[in-house]
Formats: structure tokens, sequence, C-alpha cells
DNA sequence: ATCCTCCCCTAC
DNA sequence: TAAGGTAGGGGAGGAT
């Protein structure tokens, strides 16, 4: 609720909220608010909360007068919400109250509102994704010379376009003649990324302003963070643009604008007196790109607001321009900039070297590199000693400058206050988001009214490929680029600039060329020339990567700032996955932690500074987007990494291998378009053969489920690469569909949150078409599925439990009919899964000898899971006595079932991971090293914090199975009958063992506790372990969709 | 040979 | 103050 909401006091809405089974949330959470209530919103917030339900608070009052819910919608804050929201069907909905993630999934219908931000409504994209054309455009230097020449790069490759009418958006007509590029990857990773810096708490002082919003404690602070991002408006919108580029692509359409090319070239023949070229132009078989780029785009939005301004050295900044910088205390300016400067912008100073000597100099790269770094710092030495002390070094980055600030050597990127050292007449100007998409909308449309092969490049910058266009057209190149660029100009104010040549690479080479409101056809005749003329920082290198983001503060040097900050993080990433409908099965938590060398203090306020990067991800058994569970995994990671807390400065989350969720999936999902080549990687396990049918349909009709939703079409990426046959033509979608099942429907359609996990959703997506040989003996750890009986919803399994308990042949009948429901390819994989498994385990004891050693907490611990602090304090333990633990560190195996083929199909992945602790951080070694900044990468002293071991899970101290089952003995022994505290801290014993992945371990305390209540007669205590062994289940449920098999015997 | 993970890189 | 995000190619090195 918004604080804003004054009508009723929100304290009366409060109450009334919780009168009727709402509840209130003072503070914005994605996953447990599901409305916003509000009078008014400022526009950040509105983007804020754009993807909720933003309501106005008669909504509740008017519900509770009238004595039932009412529909929100006449209630809404503001219309441009997109989408159909659906109506509540209780009350109780109203806000999700943090329950398990199951329940999360019945509400949170909120629709996908992509973008738009006030009401921009037609920014409903489709999720669909155009690949980048660069692919392998980016033909190393070396290479450049020869291939360059080809059109390598640039093969838009087109597939005749079926017509999908049906998702009439605009009103424009299908043309089907028309083609999509379509990209044979099946990558689509998703991913997530945000990382967070901090200062030390050591410089309070910096802080004083304890109202700065920029607090990663602060709820707000994402959310605040990216609407002021640049950086991550221009992502958003790329992905944006593609998605409607590829939207339209799919819908066809006419073009109005090739009459007007096609009248203009008339004319111009006419004049010219009939050139008969220009129809046998058509046969050339030469492809055109068009690389068209707005002008300093930014700047140029800009300026329409400050035509004062125009002819000056303009920038577009958040730095006002006027005051200094502070200085932080503990921080070294200089030596960051110039790190900094290394690594973002060698432009400009390598100067001339030419192409053509580039073979050969190749490998001084690295020189070059530093010589220009030196070349920076000298700069900066230059402005640090500059006298009058009027040192104004902003570091705030500039996003874009006039061509009159590029004189004087600004650059996009740079910081404001070297930009100001180099032209002291710099005029900022803020920025103007919308402004900017204002102006994009109108460029793409523009574009699209001629054509649809389009790629989308960024919001100001796309690639046409204008073969097909002049050709029907008639017209050439150059024609066409003037009267786009004319009206460009006309409706937008702002100029652009285009090249053309045969392929990417040289179109936007030419581009470069044509670049201050121009524009450049580079015909094939002169390429050879003009590439030897290039300098080769003209030459878009390979690609990219990127970094990242941060909040400064002291906040937290405790553990638990991070953790909270990791939470948020989560909850974003689950944000976007759900969003997209996509769940992922491979978490990644990048951390950046201060180097070593680097001071404590970042130079850049809410930097990161200098940093060591590291990465880890984990694989889980089942896809998830379950804020929680990301969460839970990456604390676990942080924690194993054993950073310090003042030395985190950075946090990113990813979540890969995407699949769609199973529930409620109509989306179209990859379909990259390609346009170079499509470089079969042949390999191919074809694609089972019973399922092959996936392999021939590169069907479209999932488009259908836009309309009707009920389908539960699953869309399948299809990793495999195109048959290179026609080189022209990419294949087919990459997106394929699977028709869904019966048991689709119903489980769709009725209980499906019930269902829950691999086995469930395996079954969802294919019925059995065989029967496979009954599961070798399991005896021990084994998965059941737990599809056919159902759970309660709440998910305790209580009951059903005891059901699979209590039939003799629990393993080999119920569960095997479950396997059997499978489709045959998975049962292997569960075969194979579960016989890795139990490798595992013998490696495990295997590994056991090599001894790993684990402090032993001697304290009870309540809470296994420990904040990793410890940090000083731990170190004494390496001397306290350590236990070995059997389930050796080095195991942590992962199972792989079939690899690339099912990548993007349900795959269980029944991973049982021994609890990985260990993973040390790389650190540099600080030791004494007044280290100049010299290190080289590769050289740098990696000091492996191996010592000081991560807690690890325990159960009142005993971490080994056999300081455990000597724990359990004792406890079974002192007592006929189980304390009620007993039970718990057995549950949440296990309960962190299964967090930890060490499924292991929990089955053989099970068993172990099992055998020795039989063993004891312990009548007693059976209560008490169906109640733990039922509390573990729904954990391991929840993590791996299945259930553990024990036993058929357990409890009696 | 082919994967996967962790990294780096760079265009916007 | 500043808002250093992000997709995707590619390489090194390990596991299989
Ligand atoms: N380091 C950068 C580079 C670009 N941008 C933003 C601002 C630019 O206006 C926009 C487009 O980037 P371009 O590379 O196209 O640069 P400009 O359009 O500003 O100038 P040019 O005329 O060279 O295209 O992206 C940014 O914020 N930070
Ligand atoms: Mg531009
Ligand atoms: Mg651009």
């Amino acid at each position: 609720m918004s604080s804003n909401s004054r009508e009723p006091s929100s304290d009366e809405l409060k109450r009334l909220m919780m009168l009727h089974g709402g509840s209130y949330e003072h503070y914005m959470s994605k996953t447990r608010v599901t409305h916003v209530i509000a009078t008014s919103l400022a526009s950040s917030k509105v983007n804020e909360f754009k993807h909720m339900k933003m309501i106005r608070p008669e909504w509740i009052t008017d519900s509770v007068k009238s004595g039932r819910l009412l529909s929100y919608v006449p209630y809404q804050l503001y219309t441009a919400q997109t989408g159909i929201q659906q109506g509540l069907s209780s009350f109780t909905s109203l806000t999700v109250t943090q329950r398990s993630t199951i329940t999360n999934n019945t509400q949170q219908q909120s629709s996908n509102t992509t973008a738009s931000f006030n009401g921009r409504t037609e920014n409903q994209m489709d999720r669909s994704y155009c690949g980048s054309i660069k692919g392998n455009l980016a033909a190393k230097s070396q290479e450049l010379g020869e291939n360059l020449i080809e059109n390598t790069a640039s093969k838009v490759t087109q597939i005749d376009k079926r017509n999908n009418s049906h998702i009439t958006v605009n009103d424009k007509t299908v043309d089907s003649s028309f083609k999509v590029p379509n990209d044979g990857e099946y990558t689509l990773q998703e991913t997530e990324k945000v990382k967070l810096a901090k200062t030390t708490a050591t410089a309070a002082t910096s802080c004083q302003s304890s109202h700065s919003p920029a607090k990663a404690g602060d709820p707000d602070f994402l959310s605040e963070f990216y609407s002021n991002s640049r950086l991550h408006h221009l992502s958003t919108w790329k992905s944006e643009w593609r998605a409607y580029v590829n939207k339209l692509q799919k819908q066809g359409s006419s073009f109005p604008g090739r009459q007007k090319l096609y009248d203009v070239v008339k004319e111009k023949e006419m004049e010219v007196c009939q050139r008969v070229i220009s129809p046998l132009q058509k046969a050339k078989p030469q492809r055109i790109i068009m690389h068209i780029d707005m002008d300093c785009f930014f700047v140029s939005v800009g300026l329409k607001r400050r035509p004062e301004l125009k002819g000056k050295p303009v920038v577009v900044t958040h730095s006002r321009g006027k005051g200094m910088a502070k200085d932080t205390p503990g921080s070294d300016v200089q030596f960051e900039r110039r790190q900094w400067e290394l690594r973002r912008q060698q432009g400009g100073k390598k100067g001339k070297r030419k192409l053509s000597s580039v073979s050969d100099q190749q490998p001084s790269e690295d020189i070059d590199d530093r010589e220009s770094d030196d070349i920076g710092v000298d700069i900066v030495a230059r402005q640090q000693t500059s006298p009058g002390g009027s040192t104004f070094h902003s570091m705030a980055e500039i996003a874009s400058c006039s061509y009159e600030a590029r004189k004087c050597g600004v650059r996009n990127g740079m910081f404001m206050g070297k930009a100001k050292q180099l032209c002291p007449d710099l005029v900022t100007i803020p920025y103007d988001f919308e402004g900017y998409q204002d102006v994009s909308k109108i460029l793409y449309d523009t574009v699209a009214s001629y054509t649809h092969d389009i790629e989308a490049v960024s919001c100001d910058e796309m690639l046409v490929d204008c073969t097909d266009l002049l050709t029907t057209t008639g017209s050439n190149p150059v024609q066409f680029a003037s009267m786009l660029r004319d009206e460009i100009y006309n409706k937008t104010g702002c100029t652009a600039s285009a090249g053309m040549g045969s392929n990417i690479l040289l179109a936007k080479m030419a581009t470069k060329k044509a670049k201050p409101n121009g524009q450049y056809y580079l015909g094939a005749d002169e390429v050879l020339e003009f590439i030897h003329d290039q300098s080769i920082d003209n030459i878009p290198g390979k690609n990219y990567t990127v970094y990242n983001l941060c909040l400064a503060q002291p906040l937290g040097q405790d553990d638990m700032e991070a953790e909270h900050f990791l939470t948020e993080l989560s909850e974003e990433v689950h944000n976007r996955l759900f969003n997209i409908d996509m769940k992922g099965k491979s978490i990644t938590l990048k951390i950046m932690s201060r180097r070593a060398d680097a001071p404590q203090e970042t130079a850049k306020f809410m930097g990161h500074g200098i940093c060591n990067n590291t990465s880890k991800s984990v694989m889980l058994p089942i896809a998830t987007d379950d804020s929680k569970i990301i969460s839970r995994e990456c604390i676990t990671i942080l924690r194993n990494l054993k950073v310090k807390a003042t030395d985190l400065r950075g946090i990113g989350i990813q979540v890969q291998k995407l699949e769609p969720s199973t529930v409620k999936n109509n989306n179209v999902k990859g379909a990259q378009s390609i346009l170079n080549f499509a470089v079969p990687k042949s390999k191919e396990k074809v694609v089972s053969p019973q399922e092959n049918n996936n392999t021939s349909s590169y069907s479209d009709k999932r488009i259908i489920n836009g309309t009707s939703p009920v389908h539960d079409y699953t869309a399948v990426l299809q990793p495999y690469d195109t048959p290179q046959s026609d080189e022209n033509y990419i294949s087919h979608d990459n997106v394929d569909v699977i028709e869904s099942s019966q048991d689709d429907h119903q489980e769709i359609n009725g209980n499906s949150e019930v269902f829950h996990g691999i086995v469930g959703e395996l079954a969802r997506r294919k019925t059995a078409k065989k029967i496979l040989p009954p599961l070798p003996s399991m005896d021990d750890l084994s998965l059941t599925p737990e599809g056919a009986d159902t759970l309660t919803s709440s998910g305790r399994p209580r009951r059903k439990r005891h059901q699979v308990i209590e039939s003799e042949d629990y393993f080999p009948s119920p569960s095997q009919s479950c396997l059997n429901a499978l489709p045959v390819d998975l049962q292997k994989e569960l075969r194979e899964a579960y016989a890795q498994q139990t490798e595992q385990e013998r490696n495990k004891t295997a590994s056991n000898a090599a001894s790993m050693w684990l402090p032993q907490s001697n304290s009870p611990s309540k809470k296994p899971s420990s904040p990793l602090k410890a940090k000083s304090p731990g170190k004494t333990k390496k001397n306290s006595p350590v236990f070995k633990v059997p389930q050796g560190r080095p195991v942590r195996g992962r199972k792989k079932l079939s690899p690339k083929k099912l990548k993007f199909q349900k795959q269980p992945k029944i991973d049982i991971t021994v609890s990985g602790r260990k993973e040390s951080v790389p650190m540099f070694d600080n030791k004494e090293t007044t280290l100049t900044i010299k290190e080289i990468p590769g050289t740098s002293v990696m000091t492996s914090h191996v010592d000081q071991p991560q807690k690890s899970v325990n159960l009142c101290g005993a971490v080994s199975i056999a300081d455990v089952k000597t724990l359990l003995r004792e406890w079974l022994q002192s007592s006929t009958t189980p304390e009620k505290d007993d039970e718990e801290i057995m549950i949440e014993y296990l309960t962190d063992l299964v967090f930890d992945h060490n499924l292991e371990q929990v089955d053989l305390v099970l068993k172990f506790l099992n055998r020795n209540i039989c063993k004891m007669n312990r009548v007693n205590w059976r209560p008490s372990l169906w109640k733990i062994i039922d509390a573990v289940q729904v954990v391991v449920q929840s993590m791996y969709g299945c259930q553990l098999g024990l036993p058929t015997d357990f409890g009696f």
C-alpha cells in the first residue's frame, strides 16, 4: 500500500483488510503484495508497480460495504494497465500470505505488462526473442580481411511465414509473403543480475544522509535504481524491440512506406529517362543490409526541449555539472578511475592502426591497452594536481554527448569529471527516458512501414535487410536511406544516420563513417579499399558481457544485510521469470568482492570499485521460479564463498536453463533471428526416435494459445541445429510444441497445483508409450513419484505417505506404475539418475577417505545454517575438534541427464548433491604486498581461504553420520517417549540437510532412526517418526518434485 | 568429441 | 553523490 493512500487512512484500510481476510504490507514486496492501494502514485512508482494491480482505496471500502469482493477493475488507478487481470475469487487472496510457493501460484495472475510506462500499451510485446545478429560476424580482426568481403555475417535467413493473422494488434493486414528471421539457437537464457556495492561502515561519515534512498536495505532500492539506470533501460528496450519486431513479423503486415518509395523511384526514373537498369538490378543476388542509428540519441531527444542548446557541447548525465563529488576518505579515485578506463574506455587512443596490418600485430593488443591506460592516468594526474582546487570530478557517466562535445574528446560513457576537464563549457541535460522511448517507437514504426526484415539492435539503432524491399520497389539503397532518414527526422526532430553494405559488419562500419547525420552506401567494389582504411577501432569487436550495478552505503557489514539483499534480488528474478512464464534449473550467484589491493572505499558513489568476481552455480533438480528457493540457494552459495561482508561489492543472480512453466504457458519463446551462418553443429543424437514428432513439427500453432489460454501447449526449444542444406534459410522456428495430452488438461484445469515437481511435470508432458522393466531393487534412497495420490494442496503428504508406506510392494508397484506413466525417455532419465545417485553414494564413501575436515560446532545450534559470520572467531575453530565428514566433499557430483536434446524439455534431474561447501573465494593476496596495480590478471596471487570452514548442517553439533547416529542412539535410549522439542530439532536438522542437497544423509538418518525404533521397540516414537518424515517429505517434494522413497516397512 | 561451468568481453 | 545492466559469443579447463 502506498503511503499516499489517504482517504480512508491507511490504518483504517489496514484494519479493514485484516478484518476481511486480507493482509497489509507496509513495504512493497512483489511476492506478497497482490494489490497496490493508493490514490495517486508518482510516476516512478507507477513504473515500479507496473506489474501490480494499482487500485484506489474505495475498492476496499466499497467491497466491505457491499459485503462482497467487488471487481477491482472499476477502481484501477490507471487503466493503462494492460492485460486481463482476472478477478479474485475470494477476498482472502487479496494478499498472498507468505506460504509455500505452491500456494503462490494460484494467484498473481497479473498480466505480463512488459514495458510501457504510462499507458503505452502497444508495447505489450510477446516473448519471442530475436537473436543477436552479430553472432559470428564479429570475426576477429585477423579473419576480417577475408571474411568481411563475403557476406558471411549476414544471412538474414528467412523462412516463409505462414501467416498467423490472428493476433491482430494493429490495423495492418497480413502479407504472407514476408519472412521471419529466426534463429536456430536454443539458448534462451533469461538472466538477471544485479550487483551491489558497499562501502565500509567506517565510512559512516559518508553516509550521514540516513534518509538517502540508496540503501540496499531499502525495499525501494532496486526499483529506484533501475528506474534511473540508463543501461537497464537500454537493455530492457532492446529486448522489447526485439520482441516487437518479432511480433510484427509473425503478424504480417502491409507496408505503406513502400508505395512512397516506389513513387519516388518512378519519378526519378522518368527524369533520367528510364534507365533500364533497375529492372535488372532485381537480379542482383547481393544482399543489402542497412544499419540505422540515431545521432547522439539521448542528446538529440533531450535537445528537443532545449533547442537553444543546439550547437553547444551537450551531454546527458545524472550529474548536474556543478558541485564536486565528495572525496571519500578511504577511496582512491585515481586508482579506480584508472582501472575503469582500462576496462571501459580503451577507445580513441590506439589510433591509427589499419586493418591491413592487423593480422601480424594482433598480439600487441594488450600492450596497446596499457599504453592508453597510461595516457588516461596522465590526465587524471594532471587533474589531481590542478591548481585552484577546483577539481570537479564527478564520476557520473555520460550517456550521450553531442558532436560538438565530441570534438573536445568527450565520449559516451565517459565520466563527467573527465569530460568537464576536456571541455569546460559542457552543458548537461537530464535524462528523459520516456522521450527516448517515444522517439524509439517512431523510429521502429517508421522503418516497419517499409519492411519487417528488421533486427533490433538498440533503442536507437537497428539493422534492416533491404534486399527484398529494394527489389520490390526497384529502388536503390541510397534512395531508401534518404527517404527513411527524412521521414525519421520529420517525425521525431532527431537525425539518424545510415550505413549500407552487404553484411552487417560493413553496414555498421558504413554508419560510423556516415555518422553525423549522413548516410553511406558501401558498394561491393569499394569494400576492400574501405576496409583497408578503417582504423581497427571502427570494427565492432567481439562481444560482450557486462557489468553491474550497485549500491553503496555502509549498511551492512553484516551478513544479514547481504542476505536480505539477496532475498530482494531473488524476488526480482522471480518476477522476471514469472512474467515470462518460465522456470529455471540453474541458479548462478555472481559475487563481486573488493580486490585486495583496492581501497576499502569505492571511489565512485554507489560504485563497486575494483573487484574480483566469482560466480558459482547450482543445478536444481527441478526448474523453479520460486524466490524462496532461489534466495536460499544463493544464500547458501554466498555463505560458502565466505566473502567478507565488508568486501562484498556486488551480487548478481542468474537463473538459467529455462523451461516453460507448465502451468498456463502460452508463450512463444526463443526465436532469435539469425542473420548469419546457421552453422549446424550437426551432432545430434537424433531426438529420441520415440518423440520425433517434435523434431518435425516446427509448427506455429502455439500462437493459437494466444487466444485460448486454456491450452497448455508447451513450447520446447529445439536444441539441434538447422540442417545446413540451404544456407539461406533457417529451417525453423526453433520453437516447438508438444501436444498437450489429455491428462494435461485435467491437470491444468483441475487441481494442477497439487501436482508439483518432477514427476508431475513429466507426466504432463506426454503420456507413456511404453512400459519399462521394473526398477532395480532400490532399498536405499530412491525417489518416488508422488503423482497419483493426491496431496492436500497444502502440500502435506501425510496421509498419502502412509498409503505409500503401507503398500507392501510400495516400491516395485506404485512407483513403478507412476514411472510407467512417464514417457520412456524420461523413465530412462529417472533410472539413470537413480543409478548415478547410487554411484555417487559409492563415491562419497570413497572420498570419505580423502578426509574432508569440518569444524565441529559444539553448540547445539538450533540453526544449523549459521550465518557465515564467524569471520574471525571462526578462525579459532580451526583448532577445535573436527569431524570427518563421511559424505566427503568432492562428491557433489551432479547428474547430467541426456544433454542436449532434452535441454528444454522437462528433465528430471535428481541430483543428490552432497553438501557442497568448500569453495573459496579467490582473493588477491594482500599480505604485505604493496602490490602495485601492476598485477596481470593471471598473475595475481590467489589465496584460497581454505580455512575457516563453514558451519555445516548438524544435529546438536553432530555432523558426521557416525556422530549423528550416536546422538540418536542416546536419544532413543533416554526415554520411551520423545520430546516435542526433539522432534522439532530433528525436523530442522533433516530439513537443513535437504536444503543442503544431502539427501543421502537424510536417508541414512531416517533409516537409522527407523531401524532403532523397531529394534528398541519404541512404539511411542513412531508417530514422531512419521511426523518427521512427513515434514521432510514436504521439503523434498518442494525441492525435487518428488519424495524420498523409503523402505516399505518404515515405521513398523 | 562434446558437454558444462566459470569466466571475460563488448555493444548498446 | 549516482543509479556500473544485460545478452550472447567465445575461451579455458574440467568431466565424461
Ligand atoms: N556507454 C553508453 C553508450 C550509449 N548509451 C546510450 C546513450 C546513447 O544516446 C544511446 C545510443 O548509443 P549510441 O552508441 O548510438 O550513441 P549515440 O546515439 O549517443 O551517438 P552516435 O551518434 O555515435 O550514435 O545509448 C549509454 O547510455 N551509455
Ligand atoms: Mg546512436
Ligand atoms: Mg546506437
